[in-house]
DNA sequence: CACCAGGCAAGTA
DNA sequence: TACTTGCATGGT
């Protein structure tokens, strides 16, 4: 059995990681030519799911033309919970759905263009307080619905890191994140880019068992660290 | 067959 | 506070 991905620590930056996922994968333009409520939905969706599910979903709900706040708002959480049964823990997510567009017409008469006028930190506090928004989910939309500069951590990030000796079992979310806010310049495209290559990353090499053939991280001489 | 996927909230001690 | 569990489909 081979060894999980971890390499020594000398002297890389998170830059020059990001610059060999780049290279290795190329960019991943996530989330390019879709609406804000649909990367809304899908962030909800993709809890713990994997994308491909996601997907199903949505496309259901556009075939209904059930992909709009108003729609979602009038129908019943049955309804959508069948619409987006194939994303999985449909009765939960169709709850929490429903708890998000609430939330945006009850706060922003319903119009994300309101919500968007929104300071960044008090609008992450508000999907905040939606049950079934977490941290993930919240600067998920913050970052590719909403467009702010916000890094998003998932479990992937996590693992990554872990591997390569930059973070601990126990850290939590907000540790994870300030690890690529205090040694990442705050911008947009890089906040993206570079959160994408780590899920690509992740899901093609840096799974939960060891298999790391060809991860480009671990063949990556020294492996990452802070600066 | 087992395991995993771009989390989160609620329950338990 | 610090674990544990439920939620569920679909792909490998």
């Amino acid at each position: 059995m081979q060894e999980p991905c971890v390499q020594s620590q000398t002297g890389r930056s998170l830059l020059e990681m990001r610059q060999l996922l780049l290279d290795h994968f190329g960019p991943q333009e996530w989330w390019p030519g879709e609406t804000p409520l649909e990367v809304m939905v899908g962030a909800v969706l993709t809890q713990n799911t994997n994308w491909t599910n996601v997907e199903k979903a949505i496309q259901n709900l556009k075939a209904e033309d059930l992909l709009s706040l108003k729609a979602l708002n009038a129908m019943s959480t049955q309804a959508l919970a069948e619409a987006i049964r194939p994303a999985g823990y449909f009765n939960v997510k169709a709850k929490r759905l429903k708890n998000l567009v609430r939330f945006v017409f009850e706060r922003y008469s319903g119009s994300l263009d309101e919500l968007s006028n929104e300071a960044i930190e008090s609008l992450r506090q508000g999907l905040l307080s939606v049950n079934g928004v977490g941290p993930e989910t919240a600067d998920s939309i913050l970052l590719y619905a909403l467009e702010r500069p916000v890094f998003v951590v998932d479990t992937y990030t996590h693992r990554i890191l872990l591997r390569h000796g930059m973070a601990d079992e126990q850290m939590a979310y907000h540790e994870l994140q300030e690890v690529f806010v205090d040694h990442l310049p705050e911008d947009l495209d890089l906040f993206n880019e570079f959160h994408a290559l780590i899920v690509r990353a992740g899901k093609e090499y840096c799974k939960k068992r060891p298999l790391c053939s060809d991860c480009p991280l671990c063949k990556w001489e020294g492996g990452p660290v802070l600066q």
